[in-house]
DNA sequence: ACATTAATTGTGT
DNA sequence: ACACAATTAATGT
């Protein structure tokens, strides 16, 4: 499929007809298989990627290696980080995990404080995915500062099978206690009550959601 | 089809 | 948190 045609598709705010000729012109089509990363911690950030396909992990680590989860990002979506960075000229302070293979079109930074200057509907995408990131992370921070750990594991539950539009979340209980910074037992038994209340059902690496209201 | 092994999940302390 | 048991999936024979 031509880029333009993929940007139209996953980025409608951008359809401006002069933008898109420029993008095809300077973007570079990118393909990251599962388990790579898309960027490291201390990378110097040279594209902006912008995700047509899969979906990335965004995490932070403290001193000790410890990994923070900060976000998902899904088609259709920039990563909001990624984006300071580079207008910063720093160098980047997360690690963008691939998933699920990703195909994604990386915007040279050189060319985008062009864009910024010329491309009102450039910008605009811009700050959109500030705003929603923001809001985004704040929502982060009020689970972990106020809710229990019960109740983040059901919004945990509910935020990715919408985000990935399924019912059926693969991966083990380890990985989601590492996302909650939680042990795997912590996980397990709160996942059996909710089995139990009817509301998942549990099978090994899998776990279908019934109804979580 | 069966046995072996590794990984994941469950549970008591 | 840890240790161990039970269960399940993957692999070899």
């Amino acid at each position: 499929m031509s880029l333009i045609k993929t940007i139209k598709n996953n980025f409608p705010v951008l359809s401006e007809p002069d933008l898109l000729q420029e993008m095809e012109k300077y973007c570079v089509y990118r393909n990251v298989q599962e388990g790579d990363n898309l960027i490291d911690i201390g990378d110097e950030v040279l594209f902006i990627p912008l995700i047509t396909q899969g979906t990335v992990k965004l995490v932070r680590e403290d001193d000790y290696g410890n990994e923070l989860l900060l976000y998902y990002l899904n088609s259709g979506e920039t990563c909001a980080s990624i984006l300071t960075c580079c207008m910063s000229k720093t160098l980047s302070e997360v690690k963008a995990c691939v998933l699920d293979e990703v195909i994604a079109i990386m915007v040279p930074i050189r060319i985008m404080d062009d864009w910024m200057r010329k491309y009102a509907t450039w910008r605009n995408f811009v700050m959109l995915s500030y705003r929603q990131r923001m809001e985004q992370l704040l929502t982060t921070i009020d689970n972990i500062a106020f809710l229990k750990m019960d109740e983040r594991l059901v919004q945990y539950l509910q935020k990715r099978s919408q985000e990935l539009q399924t019912k059926i979340l693969l991966g083990t209980h380890q990985e989601i206690a590492d996302d909650l910074h939680t042990s795997r037992e912590v996980v397990s038994r709160l996942l059996k009550q909710l089995e139990r209340l009817g509301k998942i059902k549990l099978s090994r690496n899998k776990i279908e959601i019934i109804s979580l209201v």
